[in-house]
DNA sequence: GCCGTTTTCGGCCCGACTGTTTTCAGTCG
């Protein structure tokens, strides 16, 4: 069983517990557990369960240790088993409606006998519902409307969709004469590849007017709240939007809170506290009075004096950190690093200086040479690598031998023109056939300047097979880059299964790279795997896949995700200027 | 269930909004 598997097993008790109504910090245990679960690598899990040091990792435990090996070893856990045999399954799915939480569910299943959606919306059908304690007509309503629309409520967003969408509403709010600052937060801020929902934040002395704009906008279908700090709407696209009020001298902690993660943020009031601070939206206070002794329990807590902070570099340096870059905010070492004076120096839009892998009309794409050729040029590129598809990939056109060698040679004849300051490099993008060997043979692929290898075909092969596979085809001689090492379709398709470790060290071993495929469906591989991969000395190149002009854009997304990755300009090929990277192929 | 320069027991991050209440529980982020 691999770490995902085993932790999802763990949120799964987490779950569970909640419709038991069990102890919230038990709860909370089950689920940083498998948050740190998958945030080892599995080497280093296998590696704790050998040694039996899962337990110094700090917030597992006796118990979650010994779950967590027997998951391993065995693939079970009679724990969860039992756990699961004694909750309807149809509880969990009505966890997933807008509003109602394990306490609602656990009253509807213990009071009216409902143990599914469908007898849910039942209930509420013939009001049997509102007449429950604790719930009334507007929680009927709301409740019928979240199964109805539940879906598209609960589907995630492609970043660059978020972005599209946020970003005429951020201009929008920043032309409010109210507004004195506005900024997008949360997981759009951070980076992420894909976006839940859109979270504005706006400093302004007299919120109601801009709130009430807000609710107000054309392509709001819903105002699901509207007060005073904070509004939030439903919009035509099923994606929700927050927007948090603040005054301006509560902006950078509020920037900071709303940014997250929520991992990052509990660390860092942890620490806050540590320090005898209290950190939350509306600042940076001292916490003397919360541990003093004349604390009661329960009783209301004035805020001590505040911290005053003037940006958020200030607010990590008052407790004693290094600026935390929005993307590296997912409370996976960050602020360890920051205390140490760790954090990398992230790579940045302005260090690229040309695309490898991209497409012509000669296969898929939908632009002639000379159009990418002209588009790269425009975006200040000093470099454009075409890489269309190989032969086997008759789906997309992909080239014969003889037309790869006709288009080499226009490539060639391109670049003595002077036509373009822009440098075209000759590539392709060869099939990886299904037993490893490659769809051109190695004379032709001697003639390129550059060889992307990637996956396009048997896909169900199963993690070993498609591992070896992968690996048979980047050991072979005049292989540049491995294209995106998943094939997965954010949203749409799961990638093929392989063993992220075992390739990158075999790439690693040959000197390949392998790509970050910059494509807003791909992203591909996954951030989270790029920290460990480029400290064992694997080299990235961003690659924008882009199938017409406009695509070539890419790139900058693909930046995004490289900082995510922590990734620095050196484990970037394509940061090298047009003369190093002649010589780096050659 | 986890954890300890206050503690091996008694805490565990913090606050807003809604709806159902008349002082607060549940949900959400």
């Amino acid at each position: 069983m691999n770490k995902i598997e085993i932790a999802a097993i763990l949120t799964d008790i987490g779950t569970l517990l909640e419709l038991k109504g069990e102890n919230p910090f038990k709860i909370r245990a089950y689920q940083a557990g498998a948050r740190l679960v998958e945030a080892m690598s599995e080497e280093e899990l296998d590696r704790r369960i050998a040694a039996g040091t899962l337990e110094e990792v700090k917030g597992i435990g006796d118990a979650l240790a010994q779950k967590i090996t027997e998951l391993k070893a065995t693939g079970r856990l009679g724990f969860h088993d039992q756990l699961k045999a004694s909750i309807p399954p149809g509880l969990v799915e009505m966890l997933r409606i807008p509003g109602v939480g394990p306490k609602k569910v656990k009253a509807l299943h213990e009071r009216l006998g409902i143990d599914s959606i469908a007898a849910l919306q039942q209930a509420c059908a013939q009001g049997r519902v509102a007449g429950l304690e604790g719930f009334g007509e507007k929680t009927q309503e709301k409740i019928l409307e979240g199964i109805r629309n539940r879906e598209q409520y609960g589907r995630r967003h492609l970043w660059t969709e978020a972005w599209e969408t946020a970003e005429p509403i951020l201009a929008g709010l920043r032309r409010l004469p109210q507004v004195r600052q506005a900024e997008h937060a949360g997981s759009l801020r951070r980076r992420l590849e894909t976006v839940g929902d859109l979270d504005f934040l706006v400093a302004t002395d007299d919120p109601k007017p801009v709130a009430d704009w807000f609710v107000a906008q054309p392509g709001v279908r819903e105002v699901t709240a509207h007060g005073e700090t904070k509004a939030s709407v439903r919009l035509e696209t099923g994606i929700q939007a927050d927007l948090r009020l603040v005054p301006p001298a509560q902006f950078v902690s509020a920037l900071h809170h709303f940014t997250g993660s929520k991992d990052h943020n509990v660390q860092l009031r942890q620490r806050a506290l540590a320090r005898g601070l209290s950190l939350s939206e509306w600042g940076l206070f001292s916490a003397e009075h919360k541990h003093g002794p004349s604390a009661e329990p329960g009783a209301p807590r004035p805020p001590g004096p505040l911290v005053a902070v003037k940006s958020e570099a200030a607010l990590f340096q008052k407790l004693g950190l290094a600026y935390i870059p929005p993307e590296l905010r997912e409370g996976l070492g960050e602020i360890e690093a920051a205390e140490q004076g760790t954090l990398p120096e992230l790579v940045e839009e302005a260090d690229i200086r040309g695309v490898f892998h991209n497409h012509t009309t000669a296969s898929d794409g939908h632009n002639t040479l000379e159009e990418m050729t002209a588009a790269a040029q425009a975006l200040g590129l000093e470099y454009l690598g075409i890489a269309d598809h190989s032969k086997s990939s008759v789906q997309a056109r992909g080239l014969t031998e003889a037309r790869l060698r006709e288009q080499i040679a226009a490539i060639r004849a391109l670049n003595a023109s002077g036509r373009f300051q822009c440098h075209v490099f000759a590539g392709t993008e060869c099939d990886i056939l299904p037993d490893g060997s490659l769809d051109y043979p190695e004379d032709l692929r001697a003639e390129l300047d550059y060889v992307v290898v990637s996956v396009h075909s048997a896909f169900r092969q199963g993690r070993e097979d498609m591992t070896r596979r992968i690996i048979r085809a980047i050991e072979q001689p005049h292989v540049t880059m491995l294209g995106h090492l998943t094939g997965r379709l954010l949203l749409e398709r799961e990638g093929y299964e392989v063993d992220a470790d075992r390739i990158v060290d075999a790439a690693v071993a040959r000197g390949v790279v392998i790509e970050l495929n910059a494509s807003p469906w791909r992203l591909d591989m996954d951030w989270r795997l790029w920290r460990k991969a480029a400290a064992k000395g694997l080299l990235t190149s961003i690659n924008p896949d882009a199938h017409r002009t406009e695509q070539l854009a890419y790139y900058r997304l693909g930046v995004g995700v490289a900082r995510k990755g922590w990734l620095t300009k050196a484990a970037v090929l394509n940061t090298k200027p047009l003369a190093q990277m002649k010589q780096w192929l050659a």
